[in-house]
DNA sequence: AAGCCGGGGGT
DNA sequence: ACCCCAGGCTT
């Protein structure tokens, strides 16, 4: 008889023997770990976050000289909480998405002065943190300090879809909380920290989006998709979007050393972060250019300007082109949403700007 | 529910 | 060229 009841059965967590799926997963990690440089025996909660906060949306790859350098400048919280904000983005740029950035500072704050320097060590508590979702609360929970709570992030979705024979959108709400049910089911008592980084090291170097590896893998035997031949079409892939084309013009004006950047606002693209002065091209002549984006007193001593060659910059969802002019003028006083910085110094530019720079 | 937010590793 | 990455937040 083929109730709903029963065809809801087969992709249930009920098929697949759970307490053999810990054990092959367990011992599946102890051999094959990737050895990252937050890992450790005894976990500093600080640290945990601290990678957990770089580590969404950006490979472990990425991330690695980030997280060194942040460590050696910012070896607790306290001394994350005590930087100002200025080094703390300069440090972050590069790595993108800078709002993680702003949060990682806030975050740093409220844990130093209203929480005497210690992290929570619950899901909920750690959910109220700035940039701290349920994945990232349940990852530094296990990790940190080996709570029982589940993750779900982009491997685990990836293994569970397989695993479960998942079929639908990995975007879609509906299955995003299925995939938590049986991240919160499969999770043991016991080595849950193990466990959680052990889901995603699977997806990350056996199951992979593409060809994965499925004849070195602990769930070989029990993975549905792989019994049915199903993990080409497992997950589905999801549709793409067109980056949209955004054409920019910015000015490289330099005065004996020093370049001239200013300050982007506090959302949006590239929030807080300093940028050449630049505006959307149009059309516009280089003087209404120069007019719209160059305090006066710039404007009023700069030398004649010069093309440089363009730069292009590939974002996710935008497409940037920079026509690129420089000039040079006096060191003059600033608006405070400007500031001279030393061309040689590392700038606390996004890539985009860093690579307009270096192209001049 | 959909869009925004960077940059890069891997193929 | 195209996939997606230890996601979170806003609208």
């Amino acid at each position: 008889m083929a109730t709903a009841q029963n065809r809801k059965q087969k992709s249930a967590p009920g098929e697949i023997d759970i307490p053999q799926l810990r054990r092959r997963l367990l011992r599946w990690y102890d051999r094959n770990r990737r050895d990252l440089p937050w890992r450790s025996d005894n976990p500093d909660p600080y640290a945990v976050w601290l990678s957990e906060m770089m580590l969404q949306q950006t490979q472990t790859a990425t991330v690695a000289p980030y997280y060194a350098a942040f460590l050696q400048a910012y070896p607790d919280v306290f001394a994350l909480a005590a930087a100002p904000r200025g080094d703390v983005l300069a440090m972050w740029a590069g790595q993108g998405y800078y709002r993680r950035a702003h949060n990682l500072h806030d975050t740093a704050k409220i844990v130093a002065e209203e929480l005497d320097g210690v992290f929570p060590n619950t899901v909920d508590g750690l959910m109220k943190l700035p940039g701290v979702g349920r994945y990232s609360a349940g990852a530094i929970a296990s990790i940190a300090y080996d709570v029982c709570a589940p993750i779900l992030d982009g491997n685990v979705k990836r293994v569970l879809s397989r695993v479960f024979a998942i079929e639908q959108s990995q975007s879609d709400p509906q299955t995003i909380a299925t995939l938590w049910g049986i991240s919160g089911k499969i999770i043991p008592r016991k080595r849950c920290g193990d466990f959680n980084q052990a889901m995603m090291d699977l997806g990350a170097t056996v199951c992979t989006p593409k060809v994965p590896k499925c004849d070195t893998c602990p769930f070989k035997k029990i993975c549905i998709a792989n019994n049915r031949g199903l993990t080409d079409v497992i997950p589905p892939a999801r549709q793409r979007r067109i980056p949209t084309r955004l054409d920019l013009t910015a000015l490289v004006v330099e005065a004996n050393g020093y370049v001239l950047l200013h300050r982007r606002a506090d959302s949006g693209l590239w929030a807080g972060m300093w940028e050449l002065p630049n505006v959307e091209a149009n059309g516009k002549s280089i003087d209404d250019v120069c007019e719209a984006i160059l305090p006066a007193t710039i404007r009023k001593s700069l030398g004649k300007l010069s093309k440089s060659r363009g730069v292009q910059h590939q974002l996710t969802h935008r497409s940037v082109r920079f026509k690129v002019f420089r000039g040079s003028c006096k060191k003059v006083r600033l608006p405070k949403t400007f500031q001279w910085a030393r061309a040689d110094d590392t700038l606390p530019l996004p890539k985009a700007f860093q690579k307009v720079l270096s192209a001049v």
